[in-house]
DNA sequence: TCAAACGCGGACTAATATAGTCCGCGTTAT
DNA sequence: ATAACGCGGACTATATTAGTCCGCGTTTGA
């Protein structure tokens, strides 16, 4: 996969089920089932997303997630920071010091300011940065619902509710 | 490394070089040993280039590389296209189609159109290509000539000029 | 004419990252 | 007490990256 993983797709997609999920709190097995993703990778994901202060974890049975704060304030770079960890885009490793007309200790103007090459990616991963955080998780959400029919929303409340109930019940 | 890969590094660098090279065309060797990079590894980086049309190759001894079109004209964004072959920033794996709640063939409408989150990842993408698209081979050899002192350039093709002289020589 | 250096491509290796799985811990509700 | 929860660490398989090595066909100075 390229620089934006698997673990970010994933992430996105469950986290849209927990914003119309109301009052429930979906465990991250029920959010994998739901989405047709492996549980257990799941479980490696949400944590991250906690610990960013992204969702709340109720731990226990009967335990789950649910957003931490509104859609709204949740932008897309949150999540994949939270999830990828910020890593850059390009990681420069000052070639530019290494010239074979240099000495040894190669002369300062070398190494003085940023490497131009660096600036230029700098800017680009700014530029995918900002259009990252220019959509929120709300955008996604409406833009799915635009798709739906009226009545999903319900459907999939229902669903959850019936997992969360199952779990009460006679535990399998 | 990350989704800009040493291989773009390495070549920007390299072809740098070839900006004030002159009526040189240093080889892929001379540019790695200049440059204190591995000349194999350069050695597979350059074709790419020239299949882009980016530098133009000529073969046999006393051969070597120069650019094919003005500095002015290779933008960062080709240069990164050329080498990593225009690999998106991510791949939606149309997760949408796979819920718990959909028939085997899924409805419609989970379908329709592209993928909301998948959109989003585009825009960002599209943003770090314009600002890498921005930015020429020029403008990049114009920031280092600003760093290097005056006779630093006029060193450079004296070096070349002498790699170039010793292979018609002697043999080593 | 012949060797040496060139570009080019393919086969190979080592290290790292990704996509997962599995197990065990402490917590909590029934 | 048990079963499900979140969490973390150890583990595996596969893909990519970084880099080496060798061989082919071309060109050219000795």
């Amino acid at each position: 996969m390229a620089h934006l993983t698997s673990r970010v797709e994933y992430g996105i997609h469950c986290l849209l089920w927990l914003v119309g999920a109301g009052e429930q709190q979906p465990s991250s097995r029920d959010l994998a089932e739901l989405q047709g993703i492996s549980p257990s990778f799941l479980a490696k994901i949400f944590p991250r997303l906690e610990k960013a202060g992204i969702v709340a974890a109720v731990p226990g049975l009967r335990g789950g997630y649910r957003l931490a704060r509104p859609a709204a304030q949740i932008t897309v770079l949150d999540i994949v920071d939270a999830i990828e960890g910020d890593k850059p885009l390009f990681e420069c490793q000052e070639i530019r010091t290494r010239c074979a007309l240099f000495d040894d200790p190669p002369p300062r103007w070398a190494s003085r300011g940023t490497c131009a090459i660096h600036a230029t990616m700098q800017r680009a991963e700014r530029a995918m940065r900002d259009a990252l955080a220019a959509e929120t998780l709300a955008d996604l959400a409406r833009a799915l619902e635009r798709k739906a029919p009226a009545d999903f929303g319900a459907s999939v409340e229902r669903w959850l509710g019936e997992r969360a109930s199952s779990r009460r019940g006679s535990a399998r």
